[in-house]
RNA sequence: GGUCCAGUAGCUCAGCUGGAUAGAGCAACAGCCUUCUAAGCUGUGGGUCCCAGGUUCGAAUCCUGGCUGGAUCACCA
């Protein structure tokens, strides 16, 4: 039994013995005492007041007295005001320290076939440009919360909806036709991403060239727009994808591929991955007959002009069109359809969708609407929605040129890296390619943690022209944090000094190393949290508070130095398990930590 | 206008399932490398926790109402 739940269960028969009333173990309070104050739990005995009918002060003390008697772990206790602060015996932390060295994978729990499946979609991008900055949270995100999820006990699955067919693509398919003469990404030494977005781009300025032209004429900008040859041959070019017609097809699937390299090398980067992608060319028409089923049922209704709707008024919103006038289905009878084959490929325990959060009302809707068609599994959909990522000077504006591109963020950041590394000259002696691996663990580290360790529902600000930090609240810090703690392991080894074996529990612990193994301890529990709320970032605060209380231990304290060889077991032994719970924490970031920085 | 989200130090953010004196980083200033990696450590200054009510022994945290900013309410995705 943990100490918390010990002090739990003797709180309440405390209270039994001495008040004679009845209360429930979760009425009672008890967190880690702070530490500003001596003690190592916390009782906030206010809530008992009533049954004791005595000051706090005293029912702290008398519950106290009844610990005391009652537990042998507890060492002493104190009590300021209505807190009553529960010292514990030292050898009970050395023993913690022990069970932990014991367990090889702490913190990280296996999930078995019994356990949840948890389908996680992140990505999910266009083919018509390059990753932003924009998708570089949403990935990191996605692919965090998977790490979580699978630490928490889940089965889990990952999985991208590759938005592969409309009007986007078929824009940058008709100006390549036209503007291209034939460049490959082969041809150019350009990214296929990218040189698909170039001609999405190029299509845009020549469109709009052809809207003035038009406007000049007399024409309204609506018309201008409607009618601008180009836009018509695009969606001529959409409507001959549609039927199938062979060459159009040809092309969008060679210009489709140019861009999964793109986007594989950009993903490879990134350090994601997927266990499972769709392609909406393959599943847009999947709603359509469940759709169709809810008129039969009665759940959906249709308009005079042979639309299909939802009512969602009784919800408090409004209609929402489901399939066309024409017959065609519109983005939700896509993710109706896209979530009925998921169910149907993994039975799903719950579905996480990584998703900003302009498209709130989105998921709210397909939700409701799953949910009137009758699949029990409506309530398991949960969308993960993070706020924009916005530049110092306001959005991003493919238009204006402001769009931070994927991949130059990482060169950046790479850059950057190497720089301040090769400043402080402390890989000196390795080789190149030792080196660039280097600079790019922190590099990445850097980015990674800087996007992680914001609240994903809040929007943030990056500025790119100050670059992201290599000092203070970074991911370079907890790297370096661990190199140092690499540094001490490798030092002890040569002196023959084992670690990662137990530690003697009658060594004389000070408070310092106390806190630190309490700290360490708390790992697991931060991990089934940050699952619970879906945050990357509340694992980043851990590690942070984590690594700024080892490095200032480390400054106080010397390890190696340390006389008393049981004290200095004891020292590496934290340390050790320090960096083990950096690594698994970072790990779960998907950030990778260096052995020497 | 309806709905949802956010508002905490000059800036970027923690803390929010109610608990003790609201914390970090950056920026500014002052210290610390003959000693395990100074990408580090220590200190100083810096606050109407948007405002007003309410609930409570206790509110940055919960409730109500405002204010400000953002998103969304398409036969776009």
């Amino acid at each position: 039994m943990s100490a918390d739940l010990m002090i739990i269960s003797s709180v309440t028969k405390a209270i039994k013995e001495l008040y004679n009333q009845e209360v429930e173990e979760k009425t009672v309070q008890v967190s880690m005492t702070r530490k500003d104050v001596e003690g190592d739990f916390t009782v906030v005995v206010f809530p008992f007041v009533r049954f004791s009918k005595k000051a706090p002060e005293q029912t702290a003390q008398e519950i106290g007295e009844f610990l005391k008697n009652n537990l042998e772990e507890i060492a002493d206790f104190t009590v300021i005001k209505g807190f009553l602060n529960i010292l514990i015996d030292p050898s009970f932390w050395i023993n913690e320290l022990n069970k932990i060295i014991d367990n090889p994978s702490f913190g990280i729990q296996q999930a078995s076939e019994d356990d949840s499946t948890v389908m996680i979609e992140y990505s999910s991008p266009n083919t018509n440009k390059p990753l932003h900055l924009g998708h570089v949270r949403n990935n990191l995100l996605g692919y965090s919360i998977s790490k979580i999820a699978a630490a928490a006990k889940n089965n889990v699955v990952k999985t991208n909806i590759v938005n592969d067919r409309g009007i986007h693509i078929c824009k940058s398919m008709l100006a390549w036709q036209k503007f291209g003469e034939g460049v490959t990404p082969e041809s150019s030494g350009k990214k296929g991403d990218h040189l698909v977005g170039d001609f999405y781009v190029r299509f845009d300025k020549e469109y709009k060239k052809e809207i003035a032209a038009l406007m000049a004429e007399g024409k309204t900008e609506d018309d201008a727009k409607k009618q601008a040859p180009l836009m018509i041959e695009a969606q001529e070019m959409l409507r001959k994808w549609e039927a199938g017609d062979a060459e159009v097809n040809e092309l969008w699937s060679m210009m489709n591929n140019w861009v999964y390299a793109g986007f594989d090398v950009t993903y490879k980067r990134l350090g994601v991955d997927f266990d499972k992608i769709y392609y909406e060319s393959d599943t847009y028409k999947l709603g359509k007959s469940t759709v169709e089923a809810g008129l039969e049922k009665g759940v959906l209704f249709r308009k005079e002009d042979n639309s299909v709707w939802a009512d969602l008024t009784a919800e408090g919103l409004d209609e929402k069109l489901l399939l066309r006038g024409d017959g065609t289905s519109v983005y939700m009878t896509q993710d109706i359809g896209t979530a009925e084959i998921r169910f149907k490929d993994f039975g799903f325990d719950e579905m996480i969708y990584v998703v900003g959060n302009e498209q709130n009302y989105h998921f709210q809707v397909l939700a409701l609407i799953l949910g009137k068609l009758g699949y029990e599994w409506a309530p398991k959909l949960y969308h993960l929605s993070y706020g924009m990522v916005e530049l110092p000077e306001g959005k991003m504006k493919s238009r204006e040129g402001t769009v931070v591109d994927a991949d130059d963020l990482v060169d950046e950041m790479i850059n950057t890296s190497r720089k301040m590394s090769e400043e402080l000259g402390k890989l000196d002696g390795f080789s190149d390619e030792e080196k660039e691996n280097i600079y790019r663990i922190i590099g990445l580290g850097a980015l990674k943690y800087f996007i992680l360790k914001v609240d994903p529902k809040k929007n943030m600000t990056f500025n790119p022209a100050e670059s992201i930090d290599f000092n203070g609240n970074t991911g370079p810090f907890i790297q370096y944090t661990y190199a140092r703690i690499q540094s001490i392991l490798r030092k002890a080894v040569e002196r023959g000094i084992s670690v990662d074996t137990k530690v003697d529990a009658s060594v004389a612990i000070n408070s310092r190393e106390i806190e630190l193994i309490k700290s360490i301890g708390k790992f697991e529990a931060q991990v089934l949290d940050a699952w619970k709320n879906h945050s990357p970032a509340q694992i980043c605060n851990y590690i942070y508070d984590l690594v700024k209380e080892f490095n200032s231990f480390y400054h106080d304290y010397t390890i190696l130095g340390e006389e008393n060889p049981q004290i200095l077991k004891l020292r590496l032994e934290i340390a050790n398990q320090v960096a083990l719970v950096i690594k698994r924490a970072l790990d779960l970031l998907g950030i990778e930590v260096p052995n020497r920085m």
